[in-house]
DNA sequence: TTGAAAGCGGTACCAT
DNA sequence: ATGGTACCGCTTTCAA
């Protein structure tokens, strides 16, 4: 028969250091209320029973926690990664500890995410989402607690959010290939108005177009998806065309893609960039193995994970009189081999 | 003047229903001990109100979570990632919520998120450290809840763990190339102990050359890290090698360094395979980009998240006379371009 | 089947 | 500076 022994408790702290309750919750939250000299009893006593507080009953008490939740919708993206890491150093200096929730995700589970942190009483929530999630943010929001949603532009002005500006990425990158004399672009992975990224870039592709004044033109190629294999397969549309009638400059989406794109061309004998200069656009840290260094427009993850978390503070701190935010990070252009200089 | 309302509570609904708090309890956790009729009235009562439950209260009340808790010493490591993946999966079918923390990190801040679940008083933990880690283990452990060890050799009996055998993986590669007629092989990433797996696979490839029969040999080179980066180096250091000391075949420990020598090996024109064929060892999905298939071994990550979780219930299951098993999952040779046959 | 009430482990206010 | 003590919101006997 087990003795079904609890974990020892702040009584039990309190009885063996001679003090009451009172007194350890004190030394725990307050330490400065307290003598120099019942703390160390108090902290001598913990020590030796190895107490360990139960942020439940804590959280519960208190009526605030000391965790903030992230829900993001792929962990296995680099982006997300590094939103997270930013978001933790930032949290930390506050006294708050990040929780990361569920990955591989769809729709459906990221909700169940959502409302897991509500249910959990985090003190904000932080979501990186892929689609429009006004209603899953509303349910949270209801119980009176920020969020901020991040890497995705929601229009609603009644919440803060932190974004990369991904026409400016779109248009650097364009602009970057012009400077270089290039003037047949091709971009790579369609307009596909479903994944904001994809949308804005290719915007800023079309705006770099027009205010450059030279002659040039860009076409779009359209992909199922943004990972390396549909990269090649544009290498092989591209492989299919004359010599005159491809282009000498690819602006791929995402990394993954421009990856492939060069694989691709540089397998069939294409000299990566004179022949054709190929650049990605999301500095995915973890999708990059280095043939060629990459040249790509950096978004700047860690910095928005931070801001995120600042922008949470904020309006944890300043309460409802709190006026939201909307930040948007400038992306910036990372020139490497893959489009100047020519390296083998 | 702001009025500090708090959210609704088990006592709200229970009003607006007609029942007591225990009744709507009931509904909450055991709904077959309540009548349709008044079953439904709560439910009807909870979601007029926008009540969600107060998981803190819950568990301090119950006196257990739902919650397990995964810390990995590097989120930005797929094979991190597919770990939480399968775990996940593993969880929910049970009733249980994944959380992660933190990310990025060093054995310090280990330290301080397995402190964090303990606070938290999860239901287990599943720990994939980077070093030796009894001493955290002992600690959250002494509150008598289930810990796995994960992608780490700790050699105690006394705590579930899952692997997977490292030492087969050398062996597989090894046999790989041995078979293909390779017999000057290079192993990339040296032996450092410290870092298990490079560890283990060296011996493997040991073993491997061992009980073959053939005339072959192996050296090894270390190498500074295990990125893209350092596999270049090692690459540049093959090319300034006469044609007939070169290796003909090369076991890079990761992928990532897999790929860099790949890149500094055809950027001088040298042919993968044919010349050299070149594998990797851990199939991280998101560090490839794919030029060239990458012939590697697939460390299971997935699963590997899954029988954690799996040992996890069995043990939160049988309680104290559970006993302790060390699953050990067999990697498998994924053979690609790389390695057999030339694309180019 | 449903209701009443005693905790779960802390926090924080009010006294002393 | 410390102690006493109502809660925090929910779960779970125990009775009715």
């Amino acid at each position: 028969m087990e003795a079904k022994r609890r974990s020892t408790r702040i009584y039990d702290v309190a009885e063996r250091a001679g003090v009451s309750v009172g007194t350890v919750s004190h030394v725990l939250n307050h330490p400065a209320r307290v003598t120099p000299a019942t703390r160390e009893r108090v902290l001598q006593a913990i020590e030796e029973l190895g107490f360990v507080r139960n942020a439940n009953a804590s959280t519960l008490a208190a009526g605030h926690s000391r965790n903030v939740g992230l829900v993001a919708i792929d962990l296995g993206n680099s982006m997300f990664v590094d939103i997270a890491n930013g978001a933790q150093s930032a949290a930390r200096p506050a006294g708050l500890d990040l929780l990361l929730a569920g990955s591989e995700d769809d729709y459906e589970t990221q909700a169940s995410k959502v409302a897991f942190f509500d249910e959990a009483r985090v003190s904000g929530l932080i979501l990186a989402p892929m689609q429009d999630s006004a209603e899953q943010i509303e349910r949270f929001r209801k119980h009176r607690r920020p969020v901020v949603v991040v890497n995705y532009d929601h229009k609603d002005p009644g919440i803060c959010s932190v974004i990369v500006d991904n026409e400016l990425a779109g248009q650097l990158a364009a602009e970057h290939l012009l400077s270089l004399g290039r003037r047949r672009l091709l971009f790579v992975g369609g307009d596909n108005p479903a994944i904001q990224p994809v949308h804005f870039r290719w915007l800023g592709v079309e705006r770099a177009l027009r205010r450059s004044g030279v002659q040039a033109q860009v076409e779009m190629q359209n992909t199922p998806d943004l990972e390396p294999g549909s990269g090649i397969a544009v290498a092989e549309q591209i492989l299919g065309l004359p010599a005159e009638e491809r282009p000498d400059g690819v602006i791929a989406v995402t990394d993954g893609l421009a990856a492939g794109v060069i694989e691709g061309l540089t397998a069939a004998g294409v000299r990566v960039p004179v022949d054709i200069a190929v650049m990605g656009c999301d500095h995915n840290t973890s999708a990059w193995t280095g043939r060629l260094p990459l040249t790509t427009v950096a978004m700047q993850g860690r910095e928005v994970g931070e801001t995120a978390m600042q922008l949470l503070l904020e309006e944890l701190d300043q309460g409802p009189d709190h006026e939201h935010r909307r930040v948007v990070l400038e992306p910036h252009l990372l020139v490497r081999a893959s489009t100047v200089g020519w390296n083998g």
